[in-house]
DNA sequence: CGAATCCTTGAGTTCCCTCAAGAGAAGTGG
DNA sequence: CCACTTCTCTTGAGGGAACTCAAGGATTCG
């Protein structure tokens, strides 16, 4: 892919919107396009911290093992967000995993390129310490959620969120098994609680398409 | 407190260690010293984040209210550390409610003041960011800890990771009911968790004093 | 010393997990 | 188009871990 392209893409990332054509140009000169086929990992919980990902096509699941060998998904990165900042700026190891769901496209940013742009560029610093802080609050967002209510309580309340707190439909951009993770739960209890919010007729299914029948019944059960 | 203290206490503070007196001098006449009673609320959850906050002495608790209205701990914060940065870069509202447990004196500092000083300062903006991102990955390992094993296992590697993995004392600095939800569970379920530590020989305790007398056997449990 | 808070223990129950089997899609290749 | 494999999803049965409710000790504080 030509540093032009690659500078386009830069431009319609939020991240670095902010910047000059000249900045991208020259970000995405040091900027690298790596194609992932489906199920291939991105990088290792370990490996040191190369630099950070924009994902340009596909679907990418960050996620982290538990000592049972358990897979717990902090993050579904889609087309436009970014992967791995943090990581950059702690100097250190990648804390997690990545591995792509689809085939992917990722533009890669090394580590110095992107510390360097930040310590010139001060506007690029605000933004990116916004992006982290954004994380931060759907983390702990997680943290709560996890710790909340029954099984179809979690569920009414990620189902409501995703359609925007109104009736229609909600698409699943995700297996089963990714959202029980992200929901805390496993594949069988997410199954069943699917079941049960479609007996009491809060919702309606059709493969990974979910209607919302009842949005003020599913939020009578979030608490 | 007079400026000259408020910017010994900043020079003191890991984030701000790197500037110069003079840069950190004009910081602390933009600061104010707060103090705040044991039960005191530092933040309520929906405020507009006015600014962030360091804490001189005393401890803060941060945590947020679930919809059945459990208390879910995200972070107890001690002297020398920083609060509600997050919130600060979002420029919207603190996502969190913050409480003193102790009597507390904190450093405030307000959005528009810190704002300005990474701006100005990149070499704030890159300590900031490293700070944010170890904080994003001690909310990923809590995540990942949440989702693992039984309630032993969770005490079990809360132990060790406090003492550094090895024996020795680990002096809790905070209730059994704080740490009960910094772990997901509840008072008694915690309670039980030590009892049967206890009863296996692998720690002892007294009141807020605990000794790992066996860190292998604890080990082994949080398998 | 009394009041309030914090901690422990017990009994009963519920919710979710584990194990297991099978149905339903989707992709492959003949 | 159809057998084949593979992956994903659903449902059942059973058991266990943690939660709720409840009461009594222990500690702290005024």
């Amino acid at each position: 892919m030509s540093t032009q392209m690659l500078a386009a893409v830069l431009a319609h990332t939020p991240l670095f919107a902010g910047l000059t054509p000249d900045e991208r140009q020259q970000l995405a000169r040091a900027a690298t396009d790596r194609r992932f086929a489906r199920g291939e990992t991105v990088f290792g919980q370990g490996e040191p911290a190369a630099g950070m990902f924009v994902v340009m096509h596909g679907q990418v699941k960050v996620f982290q093992l538990t000592p049972g060998g358990h897979e717990v998904v902090l993050h579904l990165v889609r087309p436009g967000e970014t992967l791995a900042e943090a990581a950059v700026f702690r100097r250190g190891a990648y804390p997690a995993q990545a591995r792509a769901m689809k085939p992917s496209r990722l533009l890669f940013l090394p580590a110095q390129v992107l510390l360097q742009a930040i310590l010139q560029n001060p506007d690029l610093a605000l933004r990116m310490l916004a992006s982290l802080s954004n994380r931060l609050r759907e983390f702990a967002g997680m943290l709560g959620e996890q710790q909340s209510g029954t099984a179809v309580a979690r569920l009414s309340g990620w189902l409501l969120r995703q359609s925007g707190d109104a009736e229609g439909n909600v698409r699943l951009e995700m297996s089963r098994e990714t959202l029980a993770s992200l929901l805390g739960l496993t594949r069988e209890t997410l199954s069943r609680s699917f079941s049960r919010l479609r007996a009491m007729g809060l919702i309606a299914m059709n493969r990974r398409e979910i209607r919302l029948l009842d949005p003020e019944g599913l939020r009578a059960l979030t608490v």
